[in-house]
RNA sequence: GGACGGUUACCCAAGUGGACAACGGGGGCUGACUGUAAAUCAGCUGGCAGAGGCCUUCGGAGGUUCGAAUCCUUCACCGUCCA
């Protein structure tokens, strides 16, 4: 790729509300791309994940993948874990500070975030580090000397802060700081690229900027990137709202979550978490519009193409046969658990030992509900005994083989 | 430090002496329907027991009362405003 090809590959996708801020990121990207060149010095590229919760999701990999495309071509990419960002917690498009979480907390979540990142990004090109390792660090004279580079208004001036002002709601004199840690671990990392959702445009255009540039560095070039809906198709996906869809999770399990989303939601994720090429992503929005191609049909196309990305060709094929299985014609998936008969067990003896509910009232409650099966039979009772190779169904997607002992 | 307000089930939130296992919304679950785990509609959403009974729950502890989420005392935590 020449270098005109390259900023049109990273810029692709990105999104930063104001255009014009997208024309002067671009033009500095060039020039940096330009410089990197003629040094041969890759270009440091990073993104910050605050470890708020054990589960990346996929809204994370949207960044994430923009990362991947800077190791494509041969850039250095740090995966920066917020260990001390998240004691802070963001304060973006909130209007509720958040609990401060504890160090402890921090520290487990992030144990498996590099291990979950991998699965989008290149281990080989990859430098993980975290932000408590230097932030926490930082003398009181230095915090100082950055927060003299701001006002009080620039920050309340921002659309998260300015609502909680108006709604008499309190904002904690530490939420100011989140933007300018992150401008710290841009001026420690000496990052060329910042890489991060479109809520991060004050926290990297604004404060990284203007904090490296107060310490006398060329201010990184932001890249900003569309957010992604979580499965209700409305909000932002987070795992506070329940509406994520983990990385670390069954093909299964993926597969179904991305069945569920709206429709009208589709082409964002064709965009922003699959692997296909624009013109492949062109044709499936043009397929939706001139309705050429079935929204069920799309849909299942998405959801192969999301979850082979996490877990292969293989996995993803085996996990659409069976939501066809399940879903489709409302069969009976080929593997489930086994329970051993014990003699004399009943249903609800069943449900409750193999924590296929939470107790006997809420069994009851199914068995009311006509939610449970046996062998594709509703059962009124659950007193009835099971024999030994039936199916226990409950809901739609709990399924239990009975076995007997030998 | 002062004034006022708050703490209710997974979340938001009503209830201010009995009819409260606690309105309503969200979420979740089940069923019907369908192209999906979408949308829509209906039901369920503390536990134990099962003909309607018992137990635990409304920030913690104690008290008043035949009876308290509701009143009193006290403790803890939180918020707004004034300093």
């Amino acid at each position: 790729m020449n270098i005109d090809e390259q900023v049109d590959y990273l810029m692709q996708g990105t999104d930063y509300g104001d255009p014009a801020i997208g024309e002067a990121m671009a033009v500095e990207l060039r020039e940096r791309l330009v410089e990197s060149e003629k040094t041969g010095k890759p270009l440091k590229v990073y993104a910050g994940y605050d470890p708020t919760s054990t589960d990346l999701h996929l809204g994370h990999t949207v960044s994430m993948r923009k990362l991947r495309q800077f190791q494509e071509l041969g850039h250095e990419v740090y995966f920066l874990i917020g260990t001390f960002t998240s004691l802070i917690g963001d304060p973006s498009d909130r209007d509720k500070s958040r609990p401060l979480l504890s160090k402890e907390k921090v520290l487990e979540n992030a144990r498996t975030y590099a291990e979950q990142a991998f699965r989008v990004l290149d281990p080989e090109k990859t430098r993980v580090c975290y932000n408590g390792d230097w932030l926490a660090e930082l003398k009181m004279d230095e915090i100082f000397r950055l927060a003299s580079n701001f006002t009080a208004q620039q920050f309340i001036a921002r659309e998260s802060f300015h609502r909680r002002w108006d709604a008499n709601e309190p904002i904690y004199l530490h939420e100011f700081f989140y933007p300018l840690t992150q401008g710290f671990d841009a001026h420690h990392l000496e990052a060329d690229v910042q890489v991060g959702g479109t809520d991060q445009l004050f926290n990297i255009v604004t404060a990284s900027r203007k904090v490296m540039t107060a310490y006398g560095q060329k201010p990184n070039i932001g890249i900003t990137m569309p957010l992604l809906p979580g499965t209700d198709g409305d909000q932002k996906m987070s795992k506070s709202l329940g509406n994520y869809i983990p990385i670390n999770t069954t093909p299964e399990d993926m597969y179904g979550k991305v069945m569920s989303i709206p429709d009208k939601v589709m082409p964002i994720y064709a965009r922003l978490v699959t692997n296909w090429k624009p013109d492949q992503v062109n044709r499936f929005e043009a397929g939706l519009e001139t309705e050429s191609l079935h929204p069920r049909d799309a849909k299942m196309q998405l959801a192969h193409a999301i979850t082979s990305t996490f877990y292969g060709l293989e996995a993803a094929d085996a996990a659409q046969t069976q939501f066809v299985t399940l879903f489709q014609k409302g069969d009976v998936p080929e593997s489930m658990p086994e329970h051993v008969l014990v003699s004399g067990e009943t249903v609800l003896d069943i449900m409750l030992g193999e924590r296929m509910v939470e107790s006997r009232s809420q069994a009851r409650r199914l068995i009311e509900q006509q939610g449970v099966r046996l062998d594709g039979v509703t059962v009124a009772d659950g007193a009835v005994q099971p024999e030994a190779g039936s199916v226990l169904q409950v809901g739609k997607r709990r399924f239990l083989r009975i076995i007997k002992a030998d």
